[in-house]
Order: structure tokens, then sequence, then C-alpha cells
DNA sequence: ATAACATATGAACAGTTGTTCAAATGAAAG
DNA sequence: CTTTCATTTGAACAACTGTTCATATGTTAT
């Protein structure tokens, strides 16, 4: 009867008020820092896009200058570069220079192994 | 001099024109279907979102109810159910009811797989 | 110098997305 | 039945995102 009971499975109190208080206490000592979480939530927004993706599938198999990729996707040079900026942005690819051209490749193996987690999720 | 020349290196033509068409066609010819990549792309937006990583994540410690991960998130009910449905419909998280509360839990363990690819990334 | 070409960039626009608010279910208890 | 509470849902709004268009860099050749 004392308002000052331990915590069970239910407490009273206004709407919205949570069911398992202890739950909560543990789960929220173990998250990760915000600031991560929302980091983690950027980098797969980088993969979240059809052209993005598209792009990076494409530098799976050779390194490749700007036109190219646009005439293979068939699209503009200037939508490909802009998405390139984000993906550079991003370390997920590098660039090279020659001449008037700029070839681009992946950054790392990164890419592959996270889009063919992606797929393997996919296609099962 | 003649304009049908074997295609080489560079070929005569409007701005935007391919620099290397032999290494397009070959691409090309590997990729795999518009679709597939459409459906990857739409499976990392469900990623993509701050809120989400961090439902998915406290769903990685234990089974919860909606207004508890509201409280844990300090965020509405509503907001919660709302990105819930999303992950529902991904198939991402199942859920359980009993009464008049419902339980969340994760669908499968290639979220965990995804998320922690994800993590590997971000801290090296 | 100018011309031609590959790429980059900025502004603007349409389309999408996440949250809030209010109202509607659904389920147990009085 | 009505009440209470957990959850869901729909509409509206602000914020964000990707493409297009026009223009600016940067590089090579004439």
């Amino acid at each position: 009867m004392a308002e000052e009971s331990i915590q069970e499975g239910k407490a009273a109190g206004a709407p919205g008020d949570t069911l398992h208080p202890d739950l909560i206490s543990s789960v929220t000592a173990d998250m990760p820092d915000e600031e991560l979480l929302y980091d983690l939530a950027e980098l797969f927004r980088i993969f979240a896009d059809s052209t993005r993706i598209k792009i990076l599938y494409v530098l799976f198999e050779a390194e490749m200058c700007v036109c190219d990729i646009a005439a293979l996707l068939n699209m503009t040079q200037s939508a490909i570069s802009h998405q390139l900026r984000v993906l550079k942005q991003a370390k997920l690819v590098k660039f090279r220079r020659e001449g008037k051209t700029v070839f681009y490749s992946l950054a790392d193996d990164h890419v592959r192994t996270i889009i063919g987690m992606g797929m393997e999720h996919l296609c099962e």
C-alpha cells in the first residue's frame, strides 16, 4: 500500500510510463553512445540509394571514369558526379586523376562485405 | 579517316559519349538486375535512420513492448510504433501480443550481422 | 591566347521521410 | 455496458534528398 514499493511489472503513473523499469535500466546501460548510433545510421544512408549502389557495384569490377559510369547507368554525368562526391566524403571510394579524366575505385573491401551482407539477406 | 573505325580508347562524338566502350560492355553484362539493386538499396534504407537503429539495438538485448522502447529512447509511443511498422514490414522484427501489450523482438540474426558489419567499418 | 572536353559545383525543384497531433482500434477490468 | 491503458493509424508539416540545369574548374591541345 505504500507508494514507495519496489518497482515491479506494473507501476502506477500517468499514461506513457514504462511497464518494466528494471529492464529499461539494464538495457540503457548497455546502449552505445547516441553519437555512434547516429554515425551508424549515416553510414547505412550512403547505401540507401539505388544509384549509389549501382555505382559501387560497377566499381566492384573495375576502376572507372565518371563519364563511363554515367554511360553505363544511363544517367547524367552531373548526377553521377554528385553521388561520387557523397561516396568520396564517406570514404567508400577513392580517385586518381589522369589527364582530363578522373578514375574512381573502391576505397577498401569493406564496401564489398557490407553490400554482400545485404545481398545475402535478400537472396535467402 | 573512315567513320566506322573499331572502337578504341577514344571515339569521336558528342560530349557525354563513353571513353571506354568495351569496358562498359563487359561490366554491363555482369550487373545484377536493376530490381535486385533497387531492393538492396531499400533494405539499407531501413537501417538508415537512427531511431530505427536504436530500436534494433535495444532488441539485441531483450524482447520489449512499445511503451518501454519509447521510454528508453525518450520518444513518443506513436513515433516508435510508426518505426516498428517499418521494421515489421521489412521483416526485421517480429511481435507477440500478451494482453494489452505487444512485445517486439528481432526476426532473425541477420540484423545483428548487418549492423555489426557497419559498426566494424566505423570503429577501425 | 582559344577551343574542346572531363569533371565539379551551386541553385532550384519535386519527391520522400520522420515526427507530431488527434483520433481510432484492441484488450482487460470494473 | 463503460473505463482504462497499450498500441495503431491517418493527416499534416517540416526537414531532407536526388536529379536537373546552368555554370564553373581544370586539363590538354592547337
